[in-house]
DNA sequence: CCATTATTTTGACCGTGGTCATTTTCGTAT
DNA sequence: ATACGAAAATGACCACGGTCAAAATAATGG
């Protein structure tokens, strides 16, 4: 049975979203503020938690939003021939996941452990990167002794590791692209003797 | 100069760290709660602050101590000769790793993304992991192409990945061993034609 | 032993995410 | 129109991490 979902219900959504976006455009992604969102919704407090179910389930919802967009791009754009045309591609995309802490985590925590029952946006943004990167590789591959599927797991890996690498103290001073390369030549470029 | 520290401040200390720990021990790492643990310890709240930055930054210590006491066990058993042995030797500290979902949150937060101007504990022992997996490499290589430090950032990567997968609800189902495993064969035994 | 300074501790207070019983609004049948 | 049940909105309230000026305690010098 359809639920019946009253407009009202979609408008003060929308309202809620949109005042949300205005906040992370105007002072970024960590400045967004429940009290903040309802605010400027004009609506209550208890009115936020009745749409969603926390604060980072809008973040989800924004952030994963904003992936989307990237892997629209990423997917009119022919398969990448060389590793170093493969990180090029990716880098918009790995700059506006690190494009604040706050950000990647939130992103770490809805990827790979995603705990919730219900897999969100980031989620489902993880799946649609994995399966571009897959066919990326049926069209161009690298490796023949092991599946698409398998090698465009090991890039998501080695993209994550090489974003994390950007916020460590220690190795901040190598760009993120600096860092993607030979792990990407190393997994999908092997010379065995 | 010397701080001089005194001896009430270390006994402070102490009763703050051991009293975490015994909530650790009781109700797992979720439920330690600042103001369970002052009250144990029998200080103040403001005095937790006064010995730890916040409260992550205990967690880092607690969660840290535990990984190294996995990593000095790893210390003492020779270089793994296939990547099903490697994998199983690391099983214990992925266990734990993954023991609660926090817990892996807290490893993850400091471990690549560590924004902390020092390192701590956990990135410390992060290090430690990847000079192990070094020397397992140097004295049993499995890759000729590539150096052991790369090969060493390859597989604390995929155990990261295989961890994260077990969290996922799609993916809970396979083992993390099982998991690794087939990363670390296409990561350490390439059969490229 | 007292005075002075440095260090530690204290606890009232705040910010922000999240809850829930109550009230308001909406859709529908009469 | 009016009544009534269902969905949505409300805002006082709570939980818990974190702050800070003031008080208590320890170290040092005369």
């Amino acid at each position: 049975m359809a639920k019946a979902i009253q407009k009202r219900t979609l408008e003060t959504r929308a309202r809620l979203v949109s005042a949300a976006k205005e906040i992370i455009r105007e002072n970024g992604f960590k400045a967004m503020r429940v009290e903040e969102v309802v605010l400027r919704a004009g609506t209550a407090k208890g009115t936020f938690f009745a749409h969603f179910q926390d604060k980072d389930a809008l973040m989800d919802l924004i952030i994963g939003e904003q992936i989307n967009e990237f892997l629209d791009q990423l997917h009119t754009q022919p398969a990448p021939q060389t590793t170093a045309q493969m990180a090029d591609m990716l880098m918009p995309l790995c700059r506006f996941m690190t494009c604040e802490r706050y950000v990647f985590d939130v992103i770490l925590r809805y990827s790979g452990a995603a705990a919730q029952e219900e897999v969100g946006p980031i989620a489902t943004s993880f799946g649609r990167q994995i399966e571009i990167f897959t066919e990326w590789l049926y069209r161009h591959p690298f490796r023949r002794d092991i599946s698409p599927d398998l090698q465009a797991e090991g890039i998501h890996s080695f993209m994550i590791q090489a974003m994390a690498l950007k916020f460590c103290a220690l190795h901040n001073a190598t760009s993120i692209t600096d860092r993607l390369v030979p792990y990407l030549d190393a997994w999908l470029c092997p010379k065995v003797a």
